[in-house]
DNA sequence: CTGTTAGCGCCTTCAC
DNA sequence: GTGAAGGCGCTAACAG
């Protein structure tokens, strides 16, 4: 009784064609305002919901994004999470959002899914750069964007952090406020390499001050926060200026 | 030439019949392993992706289940939204998020597009309980699951906080530690009444306790602690104890 | 303006 | 084990 009430009982049901009912669920301005409150009517007493799968199969693909972060409780993926449904929405579209969790398996599995499903263009975090899998993916013909922080992105289109800035910025401003001694807290350093070097450079502009590195595991504010509690005389400082001019962007 | 590979070409050039490449891809073990290996060569060759929606359409629906929640920064949501996924990848399912951001617009829209969609079922975090809509989406058969704070659920398949445990709870820890002067940040009262209610229940128990509410518009964590900054000697303390008990289960 | 027709791509049931 | 036919629910073209 629930997704069964299909296209054509409401025709029936209405006293129209088949074809009518869709036009009043397209194209409203083709249809006659007594057919079509008519229909509508009907439509709400047989809890009609239009199957958007044949829908668009029919039509070739629909207009839902897929959205690929590797963590949701990050912050900063929360954040992109959030504008882009925002502009999506502005284009008359939905963004989906699936988390990686920093598994393959699970980054594959969703954009396997999504490709399945004929999303209409998909914003990948990648766990480790374009993989053989992504580039097929763009291949084939699915619009990409990806979030990285790597370098080796090669031509496909882009959103970065400039890590090299960022770093640069954030330990300057640590030097700034006095600090001497310095934790750098991140992933492995091949994957950290831009803000590490950043933060070298910046560390190397004045004298006497110490950079060390401390790998944490995972990317989650607890993590750096737990790690910075057995750090000696570790204390908050005021926010670092803005870095939204690190961004970068790139069109492939 | 993008997802214009069909079932048919793959059949085609692999000198079988359509029949046999479906089986290929639902039941491999009724094809004869040379073909089998075949069949998945010229598949990986001509990069074909069944199309999920035609599949779906068939069947009668997916395995995809829809989660909306009110904001996917709040790490109360990323970590539901965590658990979620670990438990379905269990089941052969995936679950896709949507973030209504605590826009009734958007709640409705995605709710509309999971149920056009023909997901498997719905995780929903309401933003104002049960409303019409949703009573629609379980009457026509969608199965639903709701995240609330809200005690009128009425007879939904509910996952909530026992908000009056967890406010004793809170409080109870703060006067142990000595603080006599507690700020509660939240929404509005009615919203959070039950943590309300058992905080109130904690302050009585010990006297000279004051307990102020500090009415914060959105349940962002950064919101949070601008407020708490304003507060005369506010500082951070451990950890409360695990708060895991006071979740709630209810199957309506 | 409304009705009819022909598939979208796939899966399943039955013969072979 | 494999092949052919029918239809899932809908939309896009036309014909009326």
């Amino acid at each position: 009784m629930a997704g069964s009430v299909g296209i054509r009982d409401v025709a029936a049901r209405a006293g129209v064609s088949i074809g009518t009912v869709s036009n009043v669920l397209n194209k409203p301005d083709l249809v006659s305002e007594e057919t079509l409150i008519k229909v509508q009517r009907v439509i709400d007493e047989l809890g009609f919901v239009r199957n958007d799968l044949a829908r668009q199969l029919k039509m070739g693909g629909g207009t839902t994004f897929g959205m690929i972060v590797l963590n949701v409780a990050n912050p900063f993926f929360a954040e992109l999470a959030h504008a882009s449904e925002t502009a999506a929405e502005q284009l008359g579209c939905t963004v989906v959002l699936g988390s990686s969790d920093q598994l393959p398996r699970r980054e594959e599995r969703y954009i396997d899914l999504f490709e399945e499903q004929r999303v209409r263009g998909m914003l990948i975090a990648p766990l480790d750069g374009p993989t053989a899998r992504i580039r097929r993916l763009r291949e084939r013909g699915t619009p990409l964007v990806l979030f990285s922080n790597h370098r080796d992105t090669g031509d496909f289109c882009t959103v970065a952090m400039d890590g090299d800035a960022g770093g640069y910025l954030a330990v300057s401003h640590l030097v700034e406020q006095g600090r001497r001694h310095i934790a750098f807290l991140g992933g492995p350093l091949h994957q950290v390499q831009d803000r590490w070097t950043g933060a070298m450079r910046a560390c190397a502009e004045t004298s006497g001050v110490k950079l060390s590195h401390i790998d944490t595991a995972d990317q989650t504010i607890a993590d750096g926060r737990a790690a910075g509690s057995g750090w000696p005389d570790c204390r908050r400082i005021g926010p670092t200026p803005s870095s939204r001019r690190t961004i970068c962007l790139r069109s492939g």
